[in-house]
RNA sequence: GGGCGAUUAGCUCAGUUGGUUCAGAGCACUUGGUUUACACCCAAGGGGUCACAGGUUCGACUCCUGUAUCGCCCA
């Protein structure tokens, strides 16, 4: 954009320099002799939008991979998105019911059709809209779940697990979503607390008049009730041995039973035994061999096998049933009550304990190389604190529930023999032919007489595979991608989803490759709105993230995402963050207008002034690339960012570009120009991570390029030896200019009227080698050192040494000796403190000798101070 | 109910093995500013018993114990 505006209009750099950077093939990736730097996309669902999760979280990567890019790393960011079998089924399954039609009358085949069409029209919008934010993607990498290589991988896989014994299929308690219809795994499963009722209801005991009353949360289940338990302790009810209750309503006759695992002081120490619909009461069922009767059917609604109620749904028959039981009189009463419910992550209905045959993924043994290698810190975990909760899962984890009953997926390679419960498990149809020939011993055996699995795998069982499979590292494991990029740099994502996928994922990769996937992990925090309630588009609550682009650019939004947001931390979205992000981006462009504006005079002299300051600027870079080095091993982007933005905006702006500057309309000397430009070339390169845009705009204006040049292939200044003494000299004369330049605004001097300058210096803290800066700063005349404290002077101590401003009659002696007896009382009060910890006999005695000597340092330098101050406030009151 | 983590300025957060100014940063706030790059700016300033109570120590924001509040995960 044209350096006359004194505005940055980030739209006008942004769409043109992404082509710029896609059209020079930049973010590509193939493997060669550098060092590789690997990052893979958690992939996006295929459904979803950009939300300011995806913001955060791919800006991270995105500072990553641009910088080990810079270092002269392979840099390879591997885009790509996931199949998210449930919510894309769901979408597809609406839009068909839109137009009338049932995905089962069209069939699988027919209705992945029509999934992948929408698959095509839907899916990319989120890498497209990636773009926009600067994601330096290598886009040619792009894959999807179910890419063919992909899908493979995920058959190859479970063929093999299976043979190995790791995968077996079994009737188990399972988490049934009534509304996607499928199983889904237990870490799919949100609690909530929930205002309850619980129900009191009275069974009567076979041929007796007496009743026995249970308590249950829900009474809509009793008609699946096939016992009632009780402790073989409770007082209360060991009369009943060998009786017999009668479930109301349906009349169903069934055994009291006697079990410790009843807590005898819930409700009424009786509980009804529904062994189709509730864990715990499964285990019951199987223990005391009891009927299992599944009163629901898929879809919640109530299924024939009860004999009533058939066709009502779950909720409807709540209410119903309470009204019956009213009725009969078995209802006791009714007490409130708070209780946990299930509820589908994907759909947010409550899910329902359901018996069902379904495929698990044994767990114990695949864990162990994963716990160990992050408890050894082989993977890192940023920050470490999600240890706890990943060795807390792994120690403690369940077989995983694998199977879906959908149809968007991957279909479970299992084929059914003839006729039969029993299958085979193979990779393609005809090895599956081949195997339950063998099986059956029948030669005669043809395709169409095995019937496939119907169901599909759990989206995380190909997600888990990702890091490997985008490399098609499954199939060919051998190949040279797979051996230069795998295993893969950092991961970054969210800590919401570290069982889904990131201990999956790690399990995987020592599974399959005997290697972990990533080398450190970083975890991102939500991102919320001020009332710290998690961003979601259900709430209304978020913002979409292409309108703050367009309305603070991609720069303004990464910067503001990344400045609050330490790993792990929530993240408090509000618009003030992309607005600081803006304003930076001005001043940055500002800075660029001010040094293009500059003349560069071969005939001019540098003043020593510039060539002390740049000599200075030097040496704080340097001192800082230290610092930022430190902070990205460590991965704190967030003070990483800072550190940028401080030492462009206050040290390279705020000073050196100060001193530097030329008087008006005068030229620049061409050595400083030089200089300057180099430096900021620098500034732009150390910035660029976090906002790639505007580096890009400028770097490119800055100086002579060619065609093709970019910022994002030139080098990342590397840290090198500073000078901290020359640092902390440079401080005091920043500390005498502020000072000076505080009196001016006290009295009032307008920094046209020049000023002397006097200073006593008994310790030689005096910055004699940055007096011209002082000078050309500060507005001052005259420098000189003198022995005597000046009458009708403003002054000041730094570091031991008294400097005097001598004012005439612009003095104010009150205001003067008020402020040094306010600065003396204060100094004396430390003293104080440091005398009282000198005389502790305990401390001088044991405290070491270094802490010791300090503490008489700052004893002397008191001492010092004081004596000084009670001079000029002697000198004063005369 | 079990586990993990947090509690530092109005807000969001730093503070690496207890020891010089470690009590900090950014924002917000107040005040001042027509310094010819930038008011999307510059300068200065106010503001915290480091949740609370004990303990260890010569010395605790830092280590230990307990309490309170909040958050997350799991049952």
């Amino acid at each position: 954009m044209d350096k006359t505006s004194a505005q940055y209009n980030a739209s006008l750099t942004e769409d043109k320099l992404y082509k710029y950077w896609l059209d020079n093939k930049l973010f590509k990736s193939t493997p060669d002799n550098r060092e590789p730097f690997t990052i893979v996309i958690p992939p996006p669902n295929v459904t979803g939008v950009l939300h300011m999760g995806h913001i955060m979280n791919n800006t991270i990567q995105d500072i990553l991979i641009r910088r080990a890019r810079m270092q002269g790393k392979n840099a390879c960011w591997v885009p790509g998105t996931d199949h998210a079998s449930i919510a894309t089924e769901a979408k597809v399954v609406n839009k068909l019911a839109e137009e009338g039609i049932k995905k089962q009358d069209i069939g699988r085949e027919e209705f992945l059709k029509h999934a992948w069409d929408w698959t095509h029209k839907h899916g990319g919008i989120i890498l497209e809209q990636l773009k926009k934010l600067g994601a330096s993607c290598d886009w040619d990498r792009t894959k999807f779940t179910l890419d063919d290589n992909l899908y493979k991988s995920v058959i190859k896989v479970f063929t093999d697990l299976y043979n190995e014994g790791y995968i077996y299929r079994g009737i188990r308690m399972i988490n049934w979503d009534p509304k996607a219809k499928t199983a889904v795994s237990d870490e799919e499963v949100e609690y909530k607390d929930e205002k309850s009722k619980l129900y009191y209801v009275k069974y009567k005991i076979v041929d007796t008049d007496e009743y026995i009353t249970i308590a249950t949360t829900r009474p809509e289940t009793i008609i699946g009730d096939t016992a009632v338990c009780v402790h073989p302790e409770d007082p209360r009810y060991k009369h009943l041995k060998g009786k017999k209750a009668i479930i109301p309503l349906v009349n169903r006759t069934v055994p009291i039973i006697f079990d410790d695992y009843i807590d005898i002081e819930f409700g009424t120490g009786a509980l009804k035994v529904t062994p189709a619909h509730d864990e715990n009461d499964y285990m019951l069922g199987q223990k005391y061999n009891l009927e299992i009767i599944d009163i629901f059917n898929d879809d919640g609604t109530i299924s024939k096998e009860v004999g009533i109620y058939e066709g009502i749904d779950r909720f409807e028959l709540r209410k119903s049933i309470i009204k019956d039981l009213e009725k009969s009189g078995n209802l006791v009463k009714i007490e409130d009550y708070v209780n946990r419910v299930g509820y589908s992550q994907r759909t947010n209905v409550p899910v329902e304990p359901k018996l069902s045959m379904q495929w698990f993924l044994k767990m114990k043994e695949l864990v162990k190389p994963a716990i160990e290698n992050v408890k050894n810190n082989t993977i890192r975990f940023s920050p470490e604190r999600f240890k706890n909760t990943y060795f807390h899962w792994m120690e403690n984890v369940r077989d995983w529930n694998i199977s879906r009953q959908l149809w968007w997926g991957q279909r479970i390679p299992a084929y059914y023999l003839p006729g039969s419960n029993d299958f085979v498990v193979a990779e393609t149809p005809e090895k599956a032919l081949e195997l339950a020939k063998e099986k059956t011993k029948n030669k005669n055996l043809k395709q169409e007489d095995l019937k496939q699995d119907e169901d599909v795998l759990d989206t995380w069982f190909s997600s888990w595979l990702w890091p490997i499979s985008v490399f098609n590292g499954i199939l060919e494991p051998d190949n040279p991608e797979i051996n230069y990029y795998y295993p893969t740099n950092v991961l970054a994502t969210g800590h919401d989803i570290i069982f889904f996928w990131v201990a999956r994922m790690i399990i995987a990769g020592y599974k399959f490759r005997n290697q972990y996937p990533f080398k450190d992990v970083y975890f991102t925090g939500m991102v919320r709105d001020e009332k710290r309630r998690k961003m979601s588009k259900s709430l209304g609550n978020s913002p979409d993230p292409l309108d703050l682009i367009k309305k603070y650019g991609a720069d303004g939004v990464r910067f503001g995402m990344m400045l609050c947001s330490p790993a792990g931390g929530d993240l408090l979205y509000n618009d003030s963050l992309p607005e600081q992000g803006r304003n930076f981006a001005n001043k940055i462009w500002n800075a660029f207008r001010l040094v293009k504006s500059w003349q560069p005079d071969e005939n001019t002299k540098q003043p020593e002034h510039s060539e002390l300051a740049l000599k200075w600027f030097e040496n704080k870079f340097n001192e800082q690339i230290n610092e930022l080095d430190k902070l990205y091993d460590n991965f704190k982007l967030s003070e990483a960012l800072m550190t940028v933005y401080r030492l462009f905006k206050d040290e390279f702006s705020g000073w050196l570009l100060e001193i530097v500057k030329p008087d008006y309309q005068k030229p620049i000397d061409a050595k400083t120009y030089k200089n300057i430009t180099d430096i900021f070339d620098n500034m732009l390169r150390i910035l660029h991570p976090f906002m790639p845009f505007i580096t890009e705009e400028i770097w490119l204006q800055l100086k002579e390029r060619k065609q093709g040049d970019s910022i994002m292939i030139s080098k990342m200044p590397e840290a090198k030896d500073f000078d901290a003494g020359l640092l902390a000299d440079f401080e005091i004369s920043k500390e005498i200019i502020s000072q000076i330049r505080n009196i001016r605004k006290e009295k009032n001097i307008p920094f046209k009227t020049g000023l002397q300058l006097l200073y006593k210096d008994e310790n030689n803290s005096y910055v004699k080698n940055y007096e011209s800066i002082i000078i050309k700063l500060a507005g001052i005349d005259t420098v000189s050192e003198t022995k005597e404290k000046p009458g009708g002077a403003s002054s000041f101590v730094i570091k031991k040494t008294e400097y005097f401003i001598p004012l005439g009659n612009l003095i104010n002696k009150e205001e003067e000796l008020k402020k040094l007896k306010d600065e003396l009382k204060y100094t004396e009060g430390f003293l104080n403190s440091v005398m009282k910890k000198l005389g502790n006999e305990r401390f001088v005695n044991n405290a070491p000798a270094q802490v010791v000597e300090k503490e008489k340092a700052k004893q002397a330098d008191a001492e010092a101070k004081i004596k000084a101050l009670k001079e000029q406030i002697k000198n004063m009151s005369r």
